[in-house]
DNA sequence: TTGAAAGCGATACCAG
DNA sequence: CTGGTATCGCTTTCAA
């Protein structure tokens, strides 16, 4: 691979000039500027990005840390960010996989040691206090999906809470009365916010939902599948579910479906998520919607903007105090309707 | 951000001596040692894996080139990609959003002035002797999805020709004679292949695909919908359709039943790529699994596997001759059966 | 308009 | 075992 050097050697030129060439000087005479983008062709010339990165000290790198690609979500998230990487000439480094406290917080340092200061983390094993102790350290991290107090400005996150809330005025809208509820089984802040929303707007309408009537499984079609089963070997009746996302909603109609009942005369079902697949399902699926890959632009956006900011004002502390809440829309589809049962 | 300098002048020794125990040289003393991990971790010191990468020649980058995130098969493979990453300790460096042969020539060009010689790359637009010629200049370049025959061995590909046969044998087998099918309209080579495979495998058993039977269309869900509309408007009749992909056959299959077809019972469908999705639908969709995964971690090793390569024996010529051709493999599931018309 | 030279932050060879 | 130093490929003053 030809250097500047060679291209300089060649063109006979300094290597400074070639530098300015490669840069767009405007004061290259025309006439070598000719000769030194000749020379660079026919000697297959690229720039070597990390040399620049490190004279100057610029990184064109954003990095996204989330779980695992394979989930829609996630890759949705990813695509969000990488939208924002392209318009700003900026390319994804990425990183997966994460599944403890350790690998997130190593997958953090792979993106510091490459000097790539913007960044997008989707982290869920850190602690409060490390993340936050990191985004002192770190100007460009930005946390999606999750609130941290503190550091209020520099998360973008969903209202889990009103989420269940929205769920549950709109089933008691429909009507509904008697509600069941599937949970995720993974303790991590979500499902129990949801859930919590849900359960206190219908204390707040009067209505309770039966602790037996809760279940927790995995967050996946088969979890949505088993859940239900128990639910349904309960003995107890329901109108209405109240499903952790749209994957388990999915899983808990088919089951449902399965046993006789029919979806959504029998019972209403509503998701959480809206992901692509709530609308290949039948009946398709009444959902709320998570607007991840909006919110991971956002996030990216802002994650720029701070590392501007910091170069900006070096030490004048000018704490934002934005705050970057996004609610979810309910989206009705045909997974719920009027409860014809009371 | 503290450098190298910093610390060595901080602990009292040289650069030499901290960069040894960075990279865990193991004749430093042991009590030196620890005074420079001291210093290290009170300046919060992280190596820069530019300033690295540009002396040692080595990069731990791993590139990939997809037209989307979104599309769930190319988030499988930048998936793939990513394990083999993982597991050799380097990162991803994702480029996405190629609508055009130049905005793939654009992202390979940035992946090599990162210096990212090992490439995984999805191109549809670039033409087989641009990627030739590529392919002679970047050792690491390993084209995934597409078949080339002179860099053969650098392809990782799917016999599409074989699936649409797999499938034409899978529906003759069940007793089906009248066929119909549901192409994309984008032309690029895959529709093409699978359904001149399907056909073929038709004539060879006596028998033959009406034209009018034959539709295109976008390669999504709705795309599904409108072309078995079209299909239906016909007025003729069949007993088997092969679709392109699965979110066009689940499409086509919510288009049939909302027309009174009964799937598998009138109708038998059967789809292609075995998506998250074929499993959540109802009926689960009888499909052609494409084992991208499995092929893009195949790719990834592969394109490891020349660099090495390369530097092992510089001009010494070593074409492997291998292929690395995949056959899809079918998946029957509850949307195809015996045809019960003859 | 161009060139010489001083770094950027690390590695690695050669001495000692 | 440790230190001095040339070097990687490029950008950026400072002079000419």
């Amino acid at each position: 691979m030809s250097t500047i050097k060679d291209i300089a050697r060649v063109a006979g030129v300094s290597v400074a000039t070639v530098s300015r060439v490669v840069n767009n000087d405007p004061k290259v005479k025309e006439k070598t500027k000719l000769k030194v983008t000749k020379v660079m062709l026919d000697l297959n010339y690229t720039p070597n990005a990390n040399a620049r990165a490190l004279v100057t000290q610029k990184n064109t790198t954003i990095g996204v840390i989330i779980p695992s690609l394979t989930d829609p979500f996630f890759a949705s998230l990813a695509n969000g960010v990488e939208q924002v990487a392209r318009q700003q000439s900026m390319q994804l480094l990425l990183s997966t996989g994460l599944v403890s406290a350790e690998s997130e917080r190593q997958a953090i340092n792979l993106l510091r040691e490459r000097r790539c200061d913007v960044m997008v983390v989707h982290s869920k094993k850190l602690t409060d206090d490390e993340l936050i102790a990191l985004s002192e350290q770190i100007p460009g991290l930005v946390l999606i999906d999750r609130h941290i107090e503190q550091i209020s400005h520099r998360c973008v996150w969903l209202d889990n809470l009103e989420g269940g809330k929205i769920a549950a005025r709109h089933l008691l809208a429909l009507n509904h009365q008697k509600f069941a509820s599937i949970s995720s089984k993974y303790q991590i802040e979500d499902p129990g916010l949801r859930l919590e929303g849900f359960t206190r707007e219908l204390t707040g309408a009067g209505f309770a939902i039966d602790k037996e009537l809760i279940e927790y499984g995995e967050p996946n079609l088969q979890g949505g599948e088993i859940a239900t089963q128990h639910l349904l070997s309960s003995g107890k009746t329901f109108s209405a579910l109240f499903v952790y996302n749209d994957a388990m909603a999915i899983g808990a109609i088919s089951t449902l479906e399965d046993n006789g009942y029919r979806v959504p005369q029998d019972i209403s079902v509503i998701g959480f998520d809206d992901v692509l697949l709530s609308r290949y399902s039948r009946p398709k699926l009444s959902t709320l919607n998570y607007p991840i890959e909006e919110m991971a632009q956002q996030a990216a956006n802002l994650a720029i903007e701070l590392t501007k900011e910091r170069k900006a004002a070096k030490d004048e502390y000018k704490v934002e105090s934005k705050t970057h809440k996004y609610v979810p829309r309910l989206v009705k589809r045909e997974s719920t309707s009027l409860c014809n049962e009371n």
